[in-house]
RNA sequence: GGAGGGGUUCCAGAGCGGUCAAAUGGGGCGGGCUGUAAACCCGUUGACUUCGGUCUUCGAAAGUUCGAAUCUUUCCCCCUCCA
């Protein structure tokens, strides 16, 4: 067994935090890391418009590249998103016309680069699309320069393939090639970027292996995979799923208090583990702190998330707003809010209707349902009357604080 | 190509002429307990409603019937076995 105490320090943060599920060649990966500063790289899929924190982990591992001096590659998969990755899916994906490949691209990127550093020259992230490169491809000489390292016998041993013939499912030539342009594609940073590294989830073992070797044999260069375990809440299910939708790291499709609220509402059993995973926390920090009251650390956690992602003064703002919000006190002047026109209110709009407005719920049903409930108020008072109709005085200054449950907040204002 | 089995509400899965907006479990939501946690208990879970009801759902379309998720026909899709 290597040496745990002689590893190298990016590969070592790396396993403490909980990162590490599978490494190629763990030694020589070490020693690398340890002789030189390298490039590593990870794909990012293109099919949605926003990440969510589904990829939060993936990034992680990029900022842990940039802090130990290592270089990032974005490879956002505007070619390969065009074909769709078989591995962990049933069936095949809708497949997204260029148009909206590109704007994902765009916004994904966009993204990234709030959580990355860009401005130092030697770490800064390189983005590339690797459209750029198998846009061109010409089918012959790809086969023969390619193809001809690839078996289908291997290629039919893979689990994302396994799974798929197994069931019966059908599997297209095209996403049954998915692996080979995957490995292709390390295969071009290698050359390009002298890339030495792909990190990627669990699932993405195999397509990693296949590129180091495609590279192997190619090129005769030794390079590395590394792959991170997926992510389990303690209650079992999936990271990043809620029921009401994805926990997106866009502000346009989850704003910047909720995203907060995501993390300050972390089972206690998690919560260690994402400050490992999910806040650059030293790792002796968080074991200073770990001890705490289990509260204090979830709000710990919720406004390192919430900074990486959306700054500092909108995780204060979160943690202000949540304050006023759960303490029953007045008004939170940073909670979301929503503008309604005075001249709506002239209208005698009933408090159905307001919930409705203030977008919380969109079924008159369930909203009745709600009340009954006793889970509707205004300004923190229970509202039971489904009729009652919102008037003037309700609104302090010129607003009031609309609730539904114990979690569900807005800020109704007068426009 | 031949022979069977099946498509039910968010999911799994009952129902097989009226009492079915559809059992049960999971999930969700809400309430209680608490700590914006877990566990547990209770309620709720198609839409609209003047709270009397009304409208739309059981793969799709057509039909039988006073009445269909339930019966018939055609079509689409899935699964199992044989070739």
């Amino acid at each position: 067994m290597y040496n745990y105490k002689l590893m190298n320090k990016f590969l070592k943060e790396f396993k403490d935090r909980g990162f590490f599920y599978q490494c190629t060649s763990e030694e020589e990966l070490s020693k690398l890391l340890d002789k030189q500063k390298i490039k590593g790289y990870i794909g990012f899929d293109c099919t949605a418009e926003s990440l969510h924190v589904g990829s939060l982990l993936q990034i992680m591992c990029l900022r842990l590249l940039q802090k130990h001096g290592h270089r990032p590659i974005v490879l956002l998969g505007g070619g390969t998103t065009r074909i769709g990755d078989p591995s962990g899916k049933d069936k095949t994906r809708n497949l997204l016309n260029e148009k909206e490949i590109e704007k994902n691209i765009k916004n994904i990127e966009r993204i990234l680069k709030k959580f990355l550093d860009v401005n130092n020259p030697k770490t800064k992230p390189i983005f590339v699309n690797n459209y750029s490169w198998l846009k061109g491809l010409n089918y012959i000489s790809f086969l023969r320069d390619i193809g001809k390292h690839f078996t289908i016998n291997k290629m039919l041993s893979f689990d994302s393939v396994k799974t798929r013939l197994d069931r019966e499912q059908s599997l297209s030539y095209m996403e049954f090639n998915y692996m080979i342009l995957q490995a292709y594609d390390f295969l071009e940073l290698s050359k390009k970027e002298n890339c030495s590294l792909q990190i990627g989830g669990s699932d993405q073992w195999g397509n990693i292996i296949n590129g180091v070797e495609l590279i192997k044999r190619y090129s005769n260069k030794h390079v590395y995979g590394l792959t991170t375990p997926l992510i389990t809440l303690a209650s079992g299910a999936k990271m990043g799923k809620t029921e009401s939708g994805a926990i997106w790291l866009d502000e346009k499709f989850l704003s910047a208090y909720d995203y907060w609220q995501f993390w300050r509402n972390t089972d206690d059993r998690d919560v260690v583990k994402f400050l490992n995973i999910f806040t650059d926390l030293e790792i002796n920090e968080i074991n200073d702190v770990k001890k705490n009251d289990i509260n204090k650390l979830k709000i710990l956690l919720a406004n390192k998330a919430t900074t990486m992602l959306h700054g500092s003064i909108a995780a204060q703002n979160s943690e202000q707003a949540a304050k006023e919000a759960f303490s029953g006190k007045l008004l939170g002047s940073n909670l979301p809010s929503i503008k309604v026109k005075s001249k709506r209110l002239n209208e005698k709009i009933n408090i159905i209707d307001l919930v409705i407005l203030s977008k919380l719920e969109n079924s008159k049903s369930e909203i009745r349902r709600l009340i009954k409930g006793r889970a509707v108020k205004i300004n923190d008072k229970v509202i039971l009357n489904e009729k009652l109709i919102i008037q003037d005085k309700l609104f302090e200054k010129n607003y009031l604080k609309l609730s539904i449950g114990k979690k569900r907040h807005i800020k109704i204002e007068i426009d």
